[in-house]
DNA sequence: CATGAATGAGGATTCATTCAT
DNA sequence: CATGAATGAATCCTCATTCAT
């Protein structure tokens, strides 16, 4: 009995910490796939990526990678969702803690520019799969993603019911115009010009083109 | 001997005839080409699409596509360099009957938004594929392209130089900037928002935030 | 009348004067197109040559090529038929004004690495391709090369006959022995050794060896 | 306790068995490969061989070829190198067991036949290949093929030093007369005369040759 | 007869995915 | 769970051949 007890104890015991080791092994497993897939994904671009890439990006086999996603497009996709998760996350937290539009807007760039130019890997995939994944992909909408842009139309509405914005100006076109901007912005890290440009300043330079515009002297705009 | 003459003369027309004919026959072959090629593209995306599908959607054998383009690669730099080379003719066309920078800016939004909601499967091609392919093909300098975003650069300068922009902004960034939204704001003709926005009323919206931004008040701002 | 008959005269006399054209241009066509071929095949081998390879250097269209042969291994096929035909009839020629099977055997010899140090290219195409060639085309019986290389035998047999060759070798490997030998020392002019030897001393060497053996001593032989 | 240590003992039992078995599949995929190869390069001849055909004949899928081989010509080399380097080492193991050239000459021929009468598929691509293969690959320097001829060479140089054979024949020229002769009669049991003629047969009559000569009265020779 | 643009069948090669170990 | 050898579907490209001019 006590043998047999102390058997089954054991082995409870056991499964445990293999269930342990295997979850903290699956955990890692998965993130490293996912920084491995990003690493590639960004060097290569999700066609010419191989999966036998990733997987020695991971050190991982082949096969492993298809125990934890379905398929190539479930890794893009897992990408997208969980590194842009991230990124909202930290950023709905930044604009909980302000009520200003203005510095609403200062916050997403600066945030979103910071993000960039830390994970140039990631940026390089949202900047040049988002849109092509659409494509192949039909029936995933980037829910992530979409929560992110919104999130500026949100900002938007919010400065123009504040009266701080103009009305005259559809968030949806601000929300398109403002994220193409700033993606396209942040591609500044990934050229030559690399080392040029500091976050604070792009971030500057952005901020004063939303808010005031090219023109020097106000009241001279054409509309 | 007129009637000799005559029929010389027919025969004349007839080979004139011909050769215009054949020419017409070569020009559409290759213009059939890339514009089969723009729609595949545009649709399936570059890595997606097969010479197949193009050569399908051209009415012509696979084979005869090779007799144009070197492979698969150089249909697409051909979509971009001939499609946006007449874009940048055109566009240099007109800012050449404009002095004000600021006509200057608004003459190349309207000329891009008109141009992508014409032709969205070059607007699609540009915007999907552009970045992409800068990775797969390093030799390839696109050319065209960077001369066509390159304009938005002189223009700030020129704006600034005549003292109608701020001083504090830099070309290089404003121009990112500027491209970055445009090609955004274009791509809300691909989307279900379709019908609902003509080019004249996102161009006056486009502009409005470029030249005096977002702020109700000027002055307000936070630079 | 006068007229009318002229006229049928000039048609005549052009009427001929074309089918002479066309004759000439015919034979020379035809005989270009094999000397091309028997470059080409003899530079890149059969299956790498390209029938627009062989086109270029006739200097003629593609498909013209079609109006003389009925495909590629027919031209393959001329090229032997036609280019050995000739050394064939030299050789006959040659062998018909000797006796003495020693002395036939050297005017083979002499006369075959005359031929392939001439025509170095006829040489690689024989010693290339005339192997392969059986595979492929099953009912192609190599008619003047098969009677080329039986010379061989017949002279064998004529010098055992008149027993100055010995009786205990077989004519049928004599014959294989002899070709094989003689097939691969050709090569010798298209390798690097290309301008050390000449016709004379390869003659004489092979002569030395099939009439008396390696051995410096007679009967000092294994056999 | 015993049962356990049983047990293990059959783990590790089977373990190995595995492995051997792990192992021999793998050679023997190598090796299935290369056998297969050799017979349908033998049948249709390099080119019109395909890659399905290989993987058809060794119970493989296509793919796994390239598991194993680079491309369609490095299977080719391997052919060559591997199955000639057995050659090589076999005759080169004869040879050191003979001092006397001629010996070692009818050695050489021997064990030649034996292989290509044995292996008729590698006969015939040796035979056809060989020479249009240099041709096509041509940093590939078919090295232990040029060992192989050099050993005849080497025999004959060897023969002169010892004042055996006679020294106004080049051992360049032998070689090539020597191999050129073998090859071709070695494709004697290729032909419809198969079966008509025994190794020793042939064996006997080339040394005959070689050695002695085609003249039945020594002296009587031209040379 | 001559041309060469057009054809389209054919094949080498790649790589996402599976599955026996 | 992890592995990585094996699979075979999928596709770009070549080139012999045709045929309208």
């Amino acid at each position: 009995m006590n043998e047999w007890s102390f058997t089954v104890g054991q082995d409870i015991f056991t499964n445990l910490l293999n269930e342990l080791c295997a979850e903290m092994k699956d955990t890692s497993k998965h993130a490293k796939i996912i920084a491995a897939a990003t690493k590639v994904f960004a060097k290569k671009g999700f066609f010419t990526a191989r999966i036998a890439d990733i997987a020695q990006e991971a050190k991982v086999a082949d096969g492993t990678i298809y125990l934890y996603f379905n398929n190539k497009y479930d890794i893009l996709i897992s990408v997208f969702e969980e590194e842009i998760g991230k990124i909202v996350e930290q950023i709905k937290k930044v604009l909980a803690t302000e009520t200003d539009p203005r510095k609403m807007l200062e916050a997403y760039i600066t945030r979103h520019l910071q993000t960039m130019k830390r994970n140039r890997n990631l940026a390089e995939v949202i900047q040049i799969e988002l849109r092509q994944t659409n494509k192949l992909i039909k029936d995933y909408r980037n829910n992530k993603f979409t929560e992110y842009t919104d999130l500026v139309a949100d900002i938007v509405q919010l400065g123009q019911s504040q009266q701080i914005f103009r009305a005259d100006i559809q968030p949806d076109i601000a929300k398109r115009f403002f994220f193409g901007a700033l993606d396209e912005v942040s591609r500044i890290w990934n050229t030559s010009a690399e080392g040029k440009y500091s976050v604070e300043e792009i971030s500057d330079q952005l901020l004063k083109i939303i808010l005031s515009g090219l023109l020097v002297q106000k009241g001279n705009g054409i509309s």
